[in-house]
DNA sequence: GCGACTTTGTTCCTGCGTTCACAAGCGGTT
DNA sequence: AACCGCTTGTGAACGCAGGAACAAAGTCGC
């Protein structure tokens, strides 16, 4: 009854935003919300938001709004937050380090409980209150802690390996931050974040939009980090 | 000619990916390619590829395939790759050193101008040859170098207003890594990456799936970070 | 107690993205 | 020179997401 048969993924990532928003009132002692609100604070159509907020059943009251505490409660069952969520970081150089720094993983739900790399230098070293640990001990921990989300920061040619032998340890879901494209067993959902991806994305609709070629990169950079 | 009335804003992001195997694959001394492989390759679907292609014209030899060089520039220069793009990076914490120090943009034609931060702790520092600014120059610098994209990684707090002064600058596309949701002027593009957003939807998928309620973070995890 | 206003939840519709399937074209071979 | 296999490029159908408009329902005011 609250697992629906189906939820689109697009909604739910913009449910994750709305749980994000609706935190933040709640933190600021806000009652009620109008989808209105909501969807302007979300960046999103309210229209659109009601409906992705059906797929939750009804959590609203006509006339007034959404109870910010309840629907809060609601959209964190839904997204499986009040089971806290196991996760392994491969990888630990500046991007990684800065993942297992950063503190906004722990209050939503996600743990790391293993950070992994290959270079002797950083093994041994705390981050976040963790050890770095060599990779060969990347199957034992993952067992031992029945961690189900892995981590991937590692450069692009062991990306390949690094995730072969996670999904062969027992994780299901990886989140890639190497800039290649991977594959994983059936069973083994895996999310791509490519940042040079974005920004030519970025790029592109610059140009698109037409005119602005002057870009004067000599002004101020000293060298050129062509390689 | 060479521009065409418009692409799907889905397409040039997988543009983005064909180019960053056609150069792995030129690096590698192939000449040639079949849409099969590279669709493979790539991770998509092979008539989906032919159908992102067609939208630079005919770059393919039927019964051969696509030139792998020839390619590779063709999609360079609708990306904009040709002219190099200037990149302030503002917040220099954990993530916006871990991007400042990532040689993988300059390679791809993207290369940072500016590094600012409000934390005199942090401002004289040099990261990747370039020293870390204070914000109140950020104006200046933009002016003097012409960048069009714009990198936040601020603290939430501070992104929306950060946000308004890149725009007020003259950026025109800006990268997000601050978990809110920019309101920015019309004309100037904003593109959110949001960490904690793509581990709540493997954790959704994950759940779905079903099963798997067996996390038992107590084995390793000190204590759960329950807000 | 009743009316009017506000806001939700739903339905319809339009447009886009994706996938499948087929025709057109080129190279290699005999 | 003609045939055959292979691959591209395109046209059509399917499914999905997004947006606008409408009906149901609850609350506030009189």
């Amino acid at each position: 009854m609250q697992s629906r048969p189906r939820i689109p993924e697009a909604t739910v990532a913009r449910l994750a935003v709305y749980l994000r928003v609706l935190t933040g009132l709640a933190d600021g002692g806000r009652r009620t919300v109008s989808s209105g609100e909501l969807a302007s604070a979300a960046g999103v159509n309210p229209a659109g938001l009601r409906k992705d907020l059906s797929h939750l059943g009804p959590c609203g009251t006509r006339g007034v709004g959404y109870e910010v505490s309840t629907l809060r409660d609601r959209i964190a069952g839904v997204l499986g937050m009040e089971t806290a969520h196991a996760c392994v970081l491969v990888g630990i150089g500046n991007l990684g380090a800065a993942l297992a720094g950063y503190g906004g993983f722990g209050s939503r739900g996600f743990e790391f409980v293993g950070l992994f790399d290959a270079s002797p230098a950083r093994v041994g070293q705390q981050i976040g209150g963790l050890p770095v640990r060599p990779v060969a001990e990347l199957e034992d921990v993952v067992a031992a802690t029945g961690a189900t989300i892995g981590v991937i920061a590692t450069p692009a040619e062991v990306a390949q390996p690094v995730c072969d032998r996670l999904a062969a340890a027992g994780v299901r879901s990886i989140l890639n931050f190497a800039p290649v494209t991977l594959s994983a067993p059936a069973g083994v959902d895996v999310r791509q974040v490519d940042l040079s991806v974005e920004l030519q994305v970025l790029a592109f609709l610059d140009k698109q939009r037409g005119a602005v070629p002057g870009v004067r990169l000599d002004a101020l950079a000293p060298a050129g980090g062509m390689a």
